[in-house]
DNA sequence: CAGCCGACTGACTGGTCAGTCAATCACCGC
DNA sequence: GCGGTGATTGACTGACCAGTCAGTCGGCTG
């Protein structure tokens, strides 16, 4: 960028008032909820118009829109890329997709906790419109499973959507617990849990 | 109007119209979500006047809630009922509680639709209220799972609660799944769901 | 310098509802 | 039939807030 060292915040070149605004509006969102939030917080959080909000984002839906849309093509992506590493077993991609999603927790809780309780576990509002992508993220990890029960490892009779459906709702659960303080969480529940949720799904709960 | 022999239905003694409120309000929350449902929508489905859900309930937010701790306290009972007795081995314990709650979405998918959508998986807006009874489930069923460790059934390294949550989450899950037609809802599918979970979550979808 | 353009501002408007309330109705006991 | 009590009605109001828009600012180009 320039070379001269310039009185900084005003400059921020123009398409980081639209960053500006995202983070506040991942603040807000994960503080009070979507509804809650009116867009005025959104701008008094980012130091900003009124305006330049709608300047950047034609609604107030599209600034959670966008949220989801940035961070769950990041997850589908990460799933893809684990199913098509076929030089491990299956239940290190199942590990593998649960310390992703974890990770992802750790590093920014709030846009987490933004995305899964106003997106994902809101389908009959908000996420109704993201059923397609939240389905095929079920779909990835559905695959998963369908090439570990070709390989002999995973039984065949559980279908794998169903099993699918489950190891995210376990991870999700877990998530939730997290936010709402039912759960502890320290880097070290982080930890284990990425390790617990697998062994569970995969070796189960009784001794053998 | 006529005087007399009249087409019955003013006759509703009274608290039926509150049922009648209720019964009005589980159909249109489920339809259009709890946010994006006025208090008319619900007066106009239960053919009373706007002012008599007011007679009735200080406010929407109080139909709601009689409606979740409604079936909610009934599921707490049906899990402590399950946890006293024990002449059934702790995995048993787990289907009756699986069983219980597919069967209770089974049997009035509307108002389990709105508990889980509105409350259970809106824990930063409405369900923030309900927060305890909802930590309670998850206690009742980590309790079952502290209770098949002391007797050796359960391995000892999964914590309970963990354990707890995830088996909720994943039955959850599948709900939501049923819910938004994610995955295909039949009764054979809700039958082999009520096994599947509870043989994926004791004995592991890894082949031993 | 003039004139343009995109960033930026915030007062204002239009529509939407939750909740109120004054009035009416149906019934019952006296 | 009279007065009281609770059920029932629906028009109305006050608050709230998403989205608009007329306008300012600051920098760049010719």
């Amino acid at each position: 960028m320039s070379p001269d060292a310039e009185p900084v915040n005003l400059k921020a070149p123009a398409a980081d008032k639209r960053r500006q605004i995202l983070d506040a509006a991942i603040c807000v969102f994960a503080r009070q909820g979507f509804h809650a939030t009116r867009v005025s917080d959104i701008a008094d959080e980012a130091g900003v118009a009124y305006g330049l909000v709608y300047h950047y984002f034609k609604s107030k839906d599209r600034v959670l829109n966008e949220l989801f849309t940035e961070r769950w093509s990041l997850l589908l992506a990460a799933i893809d890329e684990v199913d098509r590493d076929n030089s491990i077993p299956p239940r290190s991609k199942l590990e593998r997709v649960a310390g992703f999603i974890i990770e992802s927790y750790r590093r920014e809780p709030d846009l987490m906790k933004v995305i899964i309780v106003e997106v994902t576990r809101a389908a009959n509002s908000f996420g109704r419109t993201h059923l397609p992508e939240i389905r095929h993220a079920y779909e990835s990890i559905a695959r998963i499973v369908a090439k570990g029960q070709e390989d002999g490892v995973f039984r065949t009779d559980i279908a794998p959507i169903f099993a699918s459906m489950s190891f995210y709702g376990a991870i999700e659960q877990l998530l939730s617990g997290w936010i709402f303080e039912l759960i502890p969480a320290s880097d070290a529940d982080y930890e284990r849990a990425k390790t617990m949720v697998v062994e569970m799904i995969c070796d189960g709960l009784e001794i053998a």
